[in-house]
DNA sequence: ACAAACCATGGACCACTGTCAACGGTTTGG
DNA sequence: CCAAACCGTTGACAGTGGTCCATGGTTTGT
C-alpha cells in the first residue's frame, strides 16, 4: 500500500511514517510495476505501527525500537537479546508500578473530591480519610 | 532545606529542580533567618518530587502536572478538575494498556528465545506456537 | 483534459525536558 | 583563614519526536 493509505489505516501522520522510515523503524520498496518514486509499504506495516505505539507507551525511544525491530529483522549484533529484553522488562515494570501508583492517586483524588463537592479543595484533604491523594501535600 | 538535600535525597539534579520549580511544580521561599540568596525547600518537596516522576511514568507533561499540583494548592480556575482527573484517568488507563500489551510481546518474545537460543532470531516465528512475539511481523 | 488529490525530498522549524557553563556570592570544615 | 563545597542567575546548548513548507512530479475522478 502506498503512504497515504498506510497513515489512515494505522492513523498517524505520512511524516510521521517518514520520520520512522529514516529511523530505521519502518521499511517500504519502489513499486517494481511503476516508474514513480512512490513507495509501497507491506500490509503487516500497519501492525508495525501498533506495536511501535505501545512500545512508546511503555517508554520506549525511537532508538530503542529500532535496535528492537531490527534484532529480529537480522539487523544489530544479535548477541546481547537476552540482555536488551531484560534490560526492558525490569525497566517497563517499574514504569508500570509507577503509573499505577499514580493512577489510584488520581483515583482517590477523583473520590475524595465526590465526597465533599463543594468544600474547597484544601478541605478535600480531612475528608480523605487515609487515602493517599494529592491533598496530602504540602 | 537547600537545594542540594533536596536533590540528593529526592535523587535528581539541583538544575532539574529549578527546572521544574521555574514552571510551578515545586515552590520553595527565602530563608528567614539569613541575608543569602539560598532557597529554602520543604521537606514534602521530596514527596512531591516523587509524585512528579510517577506522574511522567504515566505520560504526564510537565504542564500538566503544574496544572493538576496547581489545582491543589488553591490556584487555577478549579471549576473543571472533574474533567482533568477523568481525562487523564481514562488516558492513562489507555497507556496501561499498551505498556501491558507490549510488556507481555517483551516476555513472549524472551521465552521463544528462551526455547530455541541457538537458532537464528528468524527461527523463533515457528517455534512461538502462537504466542505473539515481534518475530510475527513481516 | 484538467483539477484535485496524492507522492518524494530537503530542510527549516517547533515544543518539551532537561543539562551545562560562567560568573559571583556564601557557608563550612579543618 | 582559606579552600572546598555550596548557592543563585542567566543564557546557551542538546536530544527527542515529530511537524510544516516549498518544490516538483504522479495519479485519479469526472
Amino acid at each position: 500500500m502506498r503512504i497515504g493509505e498506510l497513515a489512515k489505516r494505522a492513523d498517524v501522520s505520512r511524516d510521521t511514517i517518514r520520520f520512522y522510515e529514516r529511523h530505521g523503524l519502518i521499511r517500504s520498496k519502489v513499486d517494481p510495476g511503476s516508474d514513480n518514486t512512490y513507495r509501497i509499504y507491506p500490509e503487516d506495516a500497519v501492525l508495525t505501527l501498533d506495536v511501535i505505539r505501545d512500545a512508546q507507551a511503555a517508554g520506549l525511544s525511537v532508538a530503542d525500537i529500532t535496535i528492537f525491530l531490527g534484532q529480529f529483522l537480522g539487523q544489530g549484533p544479535e548477541a546481547d537479546v537476552q540482555a536488551f529484553l531484560d534490560q526492558h522488562i525490569t525497566q517497563i515494570t517499574r514504569r508500570l508500578k509507577a503509573s499505577k501508583r499514580f493512577l489510584q492517586m488520581l483515583k482517590d483524588t477523583k473520590t475524595a473530591l465526590a465526597r465533599a463537592p463543594q468544600d474547597g479543595l484544601d478541605e478535600i484533604g480531612k475528608a480523605g480519610a487515609g487515602s493517599r491523594n494529592l491533598t496530602n501535600l504540602s
